[in-house]
DNA sequence: TTTTGAGTTGTTCGA
DNA sequence: GTCGAACAACTCAAA
């Protein structure tokens, strides 16, 4: 055998700048990349369509920057590693922490194994600000309300760690026997939905990069209030890119620190901060993505009407804010911020059902879907979480129209067959006048749905349903 | 231990 | 048209 040889494992790090374990390991003197695709230790969180679209791309970029030097594999990641420990003179495995439960155990149980071997395993942080195990309140547990977590827990923390320079004189290895191709983990689906999803993206490290640049350049200025118009360009679109690590978080968070101080950065920075705080979350309640953390809310008498999830989950409930926002992530792979809290609010507490029915499909259908971010922020939504929405904060999609989208560009663009109607009547069609009707050339009920419920109702039916609960739980 | 102030994102109603 | 109150209490965090 040859020389000794440290294995890089990239997972949710799929960069090379800042990227803490990569770094380490390139001090070595020769490097194997590799990326195992796990569909054995997810279980039931197997990665969604959507993300695998994006995983493909991302692990193309990714293996072009190291000049094709990535083995690629696709099983077990223990039995992998064993074979690669069999046929190379491996002395150092490196990767960066996941957090998610199932890999946190997967990690924990290759580690030990590995090191039985004789193998020396080096773990790094490479995709949070701040670890979730080193923010805690004073009596040592852990925040259950975002702003304490936040302005105590993690400003007055350690400051997390500036950005690391791309390794140099990296000596990269590749298996040449048994490594796949990207194509051969079969990510793209079978129908070619991706091909529309494919423009509105900009895949891998170079791209994140890119973003980040524009959104500094034509979207912080704006950040606080432009944020919540979903047709304007005021958010950061970041979200999946530092899902795969294609950006770390600490170089967005100094990016946006070293281009001003105002207003919109500290928000933006605090978005990041909501980011680190769902982590927290699932970190210390594993059982996030399944489990109501209101407990009382396990008796809610949810609905389970298959035909009005069918509705929603194709953008098809008649009420067009709802149902731009589910087009947009059916066309995109991502669905605007605002607009995400208006088809969730309108999934639980106008149609009463079940969030887990809205967190399967974002986790199938959004390109950044991420277990700590969608089941944080469905339980939110729901008002079952941490910090939770009240029961009757109930977002009204006319209104939310009317404020967030005053031009109806949003709307025009998700549903093309309501773009001759005049704003007055966009956000509620069903009550616009005959003549008007006519004059765009709609027959409600044809072109476009009748709403599949009743506003106003639902909303009394929501409150009602929510007292109810509160009795029982007293 | 007790107390106090505060808690991402809303809507409706009535003055 | 604007504005404050009601919606309901509860839990959290820290002094």
């Amino acid at each position: 055998m040859n020389k000794p040889i440290a294995i890089h494992w990239f997972r949710q790090d799929l960069r090379l700048s800042d990227n803490p374990a990569f770094y380490e390991a390139s001090k070595e003197s020769a490097v194997l990349p590799v990326y195992i695709l796990d569909d054995v230790n997810s279980a039931e969180f197997k990665m969604g369509g959507a993300s695998r679209f994006w995983l493909n791309h991302s692990l193309t970029s990714l293996k072009n920057s190291l000049d094709q030097n990535l083995s690629i594999y696709h099983g077990d990641p223990l039995e992998i590693l064993l074979d690669l420990l069999g046929r190379f003179n491996i002395k150092d495995v490196y990767w960066n922490r996941c957090y998610e439960p199932w890999r946190i155990k997967r990690d924990t149980h290759i580690k030990e194994e590995l090191i039985k071997l004789g193998v020396s395993v080096h773990t790094y942080n490479g995709s949070l600000l701040w670890e979730p195990w080193t923010i805690k309140k004073a009596d040592g547990t852990p925040y259950k309300v975002f702003t304490p977590f936040y302005r105590r827990g993690c400003l007055q923390s350690k400051e997390p760690r500036d950005p690391l320079p791309n390794p140099n004189n990296t000596d990269l290895l590749r298996d040449t026997n048994n490594s796949l191709a990207v194509d051969d983990l079969s990510l793209l689906p079978s129908i070619n939905w991706d091909i529309e999803m494919k423009p509105y993206w900009n895949i891998g490290e170079d791209g994140a990069h890119q973003r980040l640049e524009e959104f500094l350049k034509n979207g912080i200025e704006n950040y606080k209030e432009g944020r919540n118009e979903p047709s304007k360009p005021f958010v950061s679109r970041l979200s999946p890119h530092l899902h795969f690590g294609e950006i770390s978080p600490n170089q967005a968070w100094y990016a946006a620190m070293h281009k001003s101080e105002d207003i919109n950065v500290d928000t933006f920075c605090s978005e990041l901060g909501w980011r680190e705080f769902s982590y927290s979350q699932l970190y210390f309640n594993p059982e996030l993505p399944k489990k109501n953390l209101q407990s009382k809310f396990d008796l809610f008498p949810w609905d389970k009407d298959e035909k009005k999830i069918s509705a929603w989950q194709k953008g098809q409930t008649g009420i067009p804010m709802v149902d731009a926002g589910m087009r947009e992530l059916w066309l995109t792979g991502s669905m605007h911020n605002r607009v995400r809290m208006v088809v969730g609010s309108f999934l639980v507490k106008n149609l009463l059902l079940h969030w887990h029915h809205g967190e399967r499909w974002f986790w199938d259908c959004l390109v950044d879907a991420d277990l700590a971010s969608n089941s944080a922020s469905w339980q939110w939504i729901a008002g079952c979480g941490a910090d939770a929405a009240p029961y009757f904060r109930i977002f009204n999609p006319i209104t939310q129209g009317q404020r967030f989208d005053s031009d109806g560009d949003y709307i025009r663009t998700y549903i093309p067959e309501l773009k001759s109607l005049p704003n007055k009547y966009l956000f509620n069609p069903w009550e616009a006048p005959q003549e008007e009707l006519d004059k765009a050339n709609i027959v409600i009920g044809e072109d476009y749905p009748r709403p599949i419920i009743d506003l106003k109702l639902s909303r009394q039916n929501a409150l009602d349903a929510f007292k109810t609960l509160k009795k029982r739980d007293s």
